[in-house]
DNA sequence: CTGGATGCAAACAATTTGCAAATTC
DNA sequence: GAATTTGCAAATTGTTTGCATCCAG
C-alpha cells in the first residue's frame, strides 16, 4: 500500500484518474518481474478484470510511460515491451538478448563502479552537448550461456 | 571502391547474389550518416533506380543486418531504423534522443577509457553470464540543448 | 540455363482512433 | 452533472509473404 501510494500520488498530481483498469494494470507491472508486452498485459489484466479491453491496455500503458512510471523496451521483436520503471530506485541494468534463442535477460549491476561510470557519460553528455539524461537503455546482443 | 570490395566480399563468401538493388542500397547506406528507415532507403533507392519494390528494400535491409553489414536500431518511434555497422572499426557510439522534440544525435566515444570500461563490462557478462557480446545499443534518453 | 532475387498485391500484426456508453470525481 | 475513460470495431501503419517473372552466376 505504501508503495502503492506512491504511484498513485503521481495520478492525482496530473489530475488523471484512477480507474480501475489502471490500478489493475499497475498492479500487474508491480507483481510481474518481467518485461510485458500490451498483449501479456492485456492477457493477464482480463483474470482480474474481464472484459477489459486492448485498447485501454494501450492507452494505459502509454500513460503510465508518460507519468514515468512504467518504461518502453524494443528487443527487436516487432512490438514493444515495458517494465516497472527503476528509475526512481536509482538502480542502473543491461538487458542480455540472445541473437540465437532470443533469450532476455536482466542483468542488473553487481559493481558500484558501473554506476558510478555511467553517471560520469552522462556528466559528460550534459557538459559537451548540453543533453540532459532523463533515463538510458543499455542492450548487449550476443551468445547465451546455452546457445554457444 | 577499396572499402566497397571489402562489403563485396561478404556477399561472395556466403554466396549471396550482388544484384543492382543490393548495390544501390549498400551505397545508400555508406554515404548517408544517418539512421534510415525502410522507408527513407526506399525513397533514396528509388532516386538512382525508379521501380525497386518496397519488398526488396525490406528484404535487403534484413540480409544486410543478417551479414552483419548494417545494425538495426529502434528508437521507440514504432519503426525501426538502421545504421552501417561501426563493430568492424571498433568504434562504439551512443544514441542521444530527444523525448521532446524526437531529434535523435550520435554521440561518439570521445574517451578512450569510455570504450575500455565497456569492455570490462562486457568481460564481466562472459564471466559471470556465459553471455558472449557481439554487439551493443546504448541509448539516452532525455531532453537536447535546444528542449530544455 | 537454373536457382536465387525481384516486384506486385495481398496478408499480417501491432498499435491507434472514432464514438456512444459507462465511470470517476 | 461534467468531463474523462472505456470497450468495441474499424482504420492505420510497418513489415512479411506468395507467386509469376527476371536476372546473376
Amino acid at each position: 500500500m505504501s508503495r502503492t501510494g506512491s504511484y498513485y500520488r503521481k495520478f492525482k498530481d496530473k489530475n488523471v484518474r484512477l480507474t480501475t483498469a489502471r490500478k489493475i494494470i499497475l498492479d500487474i507491472f508491480r507483481k510481474t518481474p518481467r518485461h510485458l508486452s500490451a498483449d501479456e498485459v492485456f492477457l493477464l489484466a482480463q483474470k482480474n478484470y474481464p472484459g477489459i479491453g486492448l485498447a485501454t491496455v494501450y492507452r494505459t500503458l502509454s500513460l503510465l510511460t508518460r507519468l514515468g512510471i512504467i518504461h518502453k523496451l524494443n528487443f527487436g521483436e516487432g512490438r514493444n515491451r515495458y517494465e516497472l520503471s527503476t528509475k526512481s530506485k536509482g538502480v542502473y541494468h543491461y538487458h542480455l538478448i540472445c541473437i540465437h534463442c532470443g533469450k532476455i535477460t536482466d542483468c542488473f549491476d553487481p559493481e558500484k563502479k558501473q554506476k558510478e561510470f555511467i553517471k560520469d557519460i552522462e556528466k559528460g553528455l550534459l557538459k559537451r552537448h548540453k543533453f540532459k539524461v532523463n533515463s538510458r537503455e543499455i542492450y548487449f546482443y550476443g551468445l547465451c550461456k546455452r546457445c554457444h
